[in-house]
DNA sequence: GACCCATCTTTACAGTGTAAACTAGGCTGG
DNA sequence: CCAGCCTAGTTTACACTGTAAAGATGGGTC
């Protein structure tokens, strides 16, 4: 059965990860509060407990499965490349696609202290994004990052550039972009993008 | 006469001030405490309200001297530079001196939520820094960014590029770079920085 | 049909920020 | 020189937070 107004709520556990996130956005993470996630969720303020140790076990689970939606915004962009090229800088708009329909999410997952990263869901979903940075790294230049020196030279620059991006635009910093509307915009990022890649 | 236990502090704006910044960079933004500060300045939990009207008020007033000293470490390296170039990417290497020295205190200036943007100071500060970045890219571009449109784009560029650098070192993600010692670091740095700036 | 146990609620406690009332004491005006 | 004021601090109070522990509920299994 699929009730609504029952003493076991069916699927708790989904719920206050939903009603975290709009919580979250609402708020921030530096106001959020688990008791309001809980009221949200019409449900007594113990209750996350259960599902979540504590309010960093919920904000955990919620950035695991924000980067599960994160490595999917990017391959959603790659999908309409080929070129190695223009599928690394597909991803990097995807990253910012991200970050700006997200911002407080995005925020949790790179810049809060409050997660638990021995967790080995979030590791994992971390690791998984990282390894697409790596791997595109290394259809572009030829060479894995791991192994070489200018590939990682390459990464690092990649990731600087496509994560200050997300930041910048996030926290409302350089209006020059910001006020562009979206095809412009677009075509501007692409272009800032490629700066950060080994020339063509 | 500037004794220690009287009841009248003294400055006790400034020693709040200091305390401020121990309590950020021991707890982070996130768990800033009020009172913990007020413990630490040996005062009664009431006694900042009195200086600052509230929290936002005493960590907009940190940011904003936060701005200052992290214009000075930007001007520290340019002073050694001469040409155009080369001080606008000494300027980048001061910005991230900055933010991997103070990490906390570099997250709440750029990307926290407690600070009230409208306070003079803070606007005052924060444009100091920002007019800095526009002249160098108008030494370096010969055009002003409020004027020409690819100057716009350098600025973008560049900010992207070190605050994206900055942010990631201070969340210990590219342990590529964190690695590398002192001298071969500041290389790197120089060669990804310059990446994002028009090409010679 | 009785029990068990995961799930949720209640209750309790220490800590937080903020507001209001209260007090100490340096300074100024007469 | 001293009465009083007013700034700088304290005390008290309140609503809210996270977490822990104990109590209630009812679905599933033997």
């Amino acid at each position: 059965m699929v009730g609504d107004a029952r003493y076991h709520h069916g699927d708790l556990r989904a719920a206050l990860l939903r009603e975290a996130e709009a919580e979250l956005a609402e708020k921030g993470v530096e106001a959020f509060s688990l008791r309001g996630v809980a009221k949200r969720a019409g449900v007594s303020h113990a209750a996350p407990a259960h599902h979540f140790r504590d309010t960093a076990g919920l904000l955990t689970a919620l950035a695991a499965e924000g980067f599960g939606r994160f490595l999917a915004a990017q391959e959603a962009r790659m999908a309409r490349e080929t070129a190695p090229r223009g599928r690394f800088i597909a991803s990097g708009l995807g990253y910012i696609d991200f970050a700006v329909a997200h911002p407080a999410l995005f925020r949790l997952m790179f810049a809060s202290a409050r997660l638990d990263w021995t967790d080995p869901a979030l590791c994992a979903a971390g690791g998984r994004v990282f390894a697409l940075l790596g791997a595109n790294v290394e259809a572009l230049r030829g060479a894995a990052p791991s192994e070489d020196e200018m590939a990682r030279l390459d990464l690092v620059s990649a990731w600087a550039m496509v994560h200050g991006l997300s930041e910048l635009m996030i926290s409302g910093r350089p209006t020059a972009l910001m006020t562009l509307n979206g095809l412009a915009r677009e075509e501007a990022l692409r272009e800032i993008v490629g700066r950060a890649l080994p020339p063509q």
